[in-house]
DNA sequence: AAGTTATTGAACAACCTGTCTGAAACTGAG
DNA sequence: CTCAGTTTCAGACAGGTTGTTCAATAACTT
């Protein structure tokens, strides 16, 4: 009734062959026959399922960000009003559990394409937030609502990769999250030590 | 004695080719015989200067990166202490002037190894004149330096990349200079017009 | 158990790559 | 202007990758 038990597999075995590869050598450097290879599936199979590279690509990021929605749903349900952290909070758990698929999405294989997307949709997104909170509060907001989104936006993106980048024991999640939320309301300077420049 | 009229002129013409087509279709597209074609140059000749795609837009963007380098000393001088903001204008109109390329490095094209390479060497270097104000100023940074470099240049990139994006009549650049400097001060929710949230 | 569906290995043309020719065109120094 | 030294050029080459097709085999669902 559901899916084949095969096509599951294969699509699968295909999905996590191209995530090590893609770790070990690069998306570009690929082969299609490279990913069958280590999946142990025939090279016909992989055409059966996907178009291309850029296919399989893309299914597995697109599955990645669905997973992503709904983990991220509750968390930005409650914090609809302000700044909770709780999203971010949510996203680093799942970049923890998903550490490989997010480093190379973060990294712009594949073109960069799906990080892109992800980005844009993001900064979209925010930057409508952040127009209608204005609008709500009657408040002329003295930053461009689209360049501070892609503020917000683009520090998460870059902390995010940081983060998960690091081999060695890195920062606890929470520890990021207080971290990113005093940045938030307190500024740069003062986060550096620089009150007296301020 | 300099060097020979026709290499200047065969590289010139394959680094604009490459620009152009990399902007219509994106590098990953595209092929040797597509940039020789655009250029206008057998295509024997392209490896005789390049042994690749990649390397031809390693050399342009060699090439950008080192024209900023130049620019951007003098503000960075002047800027030695504290946050003046001059580096950024500088390469905000850097920018303006070589609007297609800064587009292509900025989308990550090319595997996103220019872009990835010119942040991650940002933000070490970042992140070390973070640890040395720090110790300088004998304070007990309240966020890792890491992390605050990672944020200031992830910002960064992600304003520049917007900016440069943009199809109709942007922001000025110096708008934007003084939208990241009141944001480095105030933080983010002042900023939206939520102070009483803070 | 039977019918359906997926996988397999092989073969295929089309394309792209990177290298190598020898001949022709151009350049810069004298 | 001449001439030796480079660079460009068109074409050919083997090697590898792509995406498609096919019939035989294997696995699955009901």
């Amino acid at each position: 009734m559901a899916e084949d038990r095969r096509t599951r597999r294969s699509r699968r075995v295909l999905g996590a062959a191209l995530v090590e590869l893609v770790l070990e050598r690069g998306f570009t450097a690929l082969t299609v026959e490279d990913i069958t290879e280590r999946a142990d599936v025939a090279r016909a199979t992989f055409y059966a399922h996907f178009r291309d590279k850029e296919d399989l690509f893309a299914c597995v990021t697109a599955d990645l960000l669905a997973e992503l929605s709904e983990r991220l749903a509750p968390a930005v349900a409650d914090s609809a009003i302000g700044f909770t952290g709780k999203p971010v909070l949510e996203m680093l758990r799942h970049a923890r559990e998903e550490r490989d698929l997010y480093r190379i999405v973060l990294r712009g294989e594949g073109d960069g394409k799906p990080l892109q997307m992800f980005v844009d949709a993001c900064a979209r997104a925010t930057a409508e937030e952040f127009r209608a909170r204005a609008e709500r509060n009657a408040v002329q907001p003295r930053i461009d609502p689209e360049l501070l989104a892609r503020v917000w936006v683009g520090e998460q993106i870059a902390v995010l990769r940081w983060w998960v980048e690091q081999d060695t024991p890195t920062l606890p999640a929470e520890e990021v999250v207080r971290m990113l939320l005093d940045l938030a309301l307190h500024g740069r300077y003062w986060a550096s030590g620089f009150e007296s420049l301020a």
